[in-house]
DNA sequence: CTGAAAGCGCTAACAA
DNA sequence: TTGTTAGCGCTTTCAG
């Protein structure tokens, strides 16, 4: 064990190299470069006995090399909030399929909602030199990503959008689904409705809010401080939001919930609950269906791929000014969202 | 258009390199690489003009070329079968963050089950020199990662062992898991119990049905052939064999559900239906409780992070004989596993 | 059709 | 404390 370990020269746990392989198949270095990327000009027969040297040796082409001669990597970036998020992974997963399209692969990390950490992460991409970038913003000043973006690194934020400098952003119509799922309530016969919601500095949040109030004024409808609470979406601080809502003299008769976390907590609050509570929540989650929740759907895959797409475009050299995409959500009527107030 | 774009040498989007950091401050090259590094034996005044003109000039150092030298590169690699599957998302996480903890990054990509595409994604990965792999396997024969494990990636299998291969692997205990949620089954008086799962060749799979028949055995039942259906996890699939099973002649009166997608299915298709069936499933899904759903639950996050620390042990020169770790499942009983049979 | 030489941007080893 | 030189393994260029 004491001098075995010492083999400075043999990194990578001792790989062959282009060079190995040309030397066992006596040929230039070159040659072998033509037979790996499958490049014209080379005889049959001088290519089978490539092949065969990389067969014996069990070559694999080094990228890292590759890369740093090319200038480019193949491989974008994601940063996302929290990939354990049911909502996360389909849009993952669709930024991978078009990722994989354009045979490039996917370097993603969680920024678990700390804007240090998004920018802690992202710089990190950029250093290995991603080609893109896909950004779920976890902070709301991305200046720090502009030497990027100068320099050639492809950037799209999606989800939310970025914040203090200009770039491409694929939304959900936040303030648009939260309006129409208020709107809804209302139309049941509503009249007071709480809110609970995620924190107040993250876009999506602030902005299905600012839905919420839009619809109570568009129905000229009071909003009481006690009706809305936004912050942390821990189970124990969105549970005591809905115990208090109900426990007012007059206590809400239907509740609307900012996202998914919010929604499974109020579901699970609710079901303890002796009245009926209206409920409309922004984010479909498994099951809702059976449950009869009715809900506000964003396509979190399209999310995705949209944002994808706009990138590899980029990445094609389409250079359009930053633009901002928002994509509709869909009210799905599934029964807790047509609750009658019980008064009516 | 013409000429402006072909720019051959400004690679990387035309980025500044230590190079011209080390000409702008007036220092040499390898100064700059000191202060970059944080390495000591720098003076604070050099240091200071240094940092200024990477702030300048927005360097930020080319991972790539420090990977090529170091051999290194400070990343994992993750192959599993699909990243919106509510399962797989915890699991990434858990890799993520211990990945994060030992200063490397996660790139991650879905097989889709797909035994070919788990190769070239793996494969890929090892191209670009990830210090290590996880994989979830999709196919049976894992020799082809046979060079890449001799020339020093570190891999381990999880969720399901390698094929033909010696290799690591954390695995969740699917056969003791599938008995005991079947045994508890027949403690509640079923004689007649339908297993519907995945395809038999995922290693999951098909020890959930061994477990489900050791069960039946274990309480001298008969398994008829009509109450075990296995293939793909598509919803017409496994409606259909709820839909038969229920409609025999004989009918069972308990279901087992092989995974959380057939799990998902089989709830939907038995909320249509007028009887009250059994039923316990493999794999906690959100707002089962809610749904009185019984499962047997295992632990994804724990998975993830037992593979990744094994990981990381191999990495830091840990050198012992593959190993094969099994977590155990809880059975929680929520309703739907303890309903009785009719004729009780 | 083939190969030798230069160099991508960085770090290791050694000088100064 | 600082700088110079040589390469990491590959692709590009250009000459045979």
């Amino acid at each position: 064990m004491a001098d075995i370990a010492r083999r400075p020269d043999h990194r990578y746990g001792n790989r062959p190299t282009m060079k190995d392989v040309a030397a066992r198949a006596g040929v230039g270095l070159k040659t072998v470069s033509r037979v790996v990327n499958g490049e014209p000009g080379v005889t049959p027969d001088t290519e089978r006995r490539v092949q065969e040297a990389i067969e014996i040796l069990g070559f694999r082409r080094n990228d890292s090399a590759r890369v740093l001669r090319k200038g480019r990597t193949a491989t974008v970036g994601l940063v996302l909030e929290d990939l354990a998020d049911p909502f996360y992974g389909p849009l993952s997963r669709a930024v991978e399929e078009v990722a994989r399209a354009h045979g490039a692969l996917l370097i993603n990390g969680s920024s678990a909602e700390d804007p240090y950490r998004e920018q802690e992460l992202a710089l990190a991409l950029c250093a290995r030199r991603v080609d893109g970038l896909i950004v779920i913003p976890a902070g709301t000043d991305h200046r720090y990503l502009e030497p990027e973006i100068r320099a050639g690194v492809a950037t799209v934020f999606v989800d939310r959008p970025a914040g203090l400098i200009d770039a491409d952003a694929v939304l959900s119509d936040s303030f648009g689904g939260a309006r129409d799922g208020v709107a809804h309530l209302i139309a049941h016969g509503h009249r007071r409705i709480g809110f609970i919601g995620d924190r107040p500095r993250i876009h999506t949040a602030s902005e299905r809010l600012r839905g919420y109030r839009a619809a109570m004024e568009d129905a000229s409808l009071p909003v009481e401080d006690a009706w809305v609470s936004v912050g942390s979406t821990g189970p124990e601080r969105v549970r005591s939001a809905v115990r208090e809502m109900l426990a007012a003299p007059e206590p809400v008769t239907a509740l609307f919930a900012g996202n998914n976390r919010v929604l499974v907590t109020v579901v699970r609050a609710l079901s303890g609950h002796p009245r009926r509570v209206a409920l409309v929540g922004f984010d479909d989650i498994e099951l809702a269906d059976l449950l009869g929740i009715t809900v506000i759907a964003q396509d979190a895959a399209a999310l995705g791929r949209t944002a994808a797409e706009r990138l590899f475009r980029r990445l094609d050299g389409v250079d359009e000014a930053p633009e901002r995409v928002v994509l509709g959500t869909t009210l799905l009527a599934r029964g807790s969202g047509e609750i009658p107030p019980p008064s009516v």
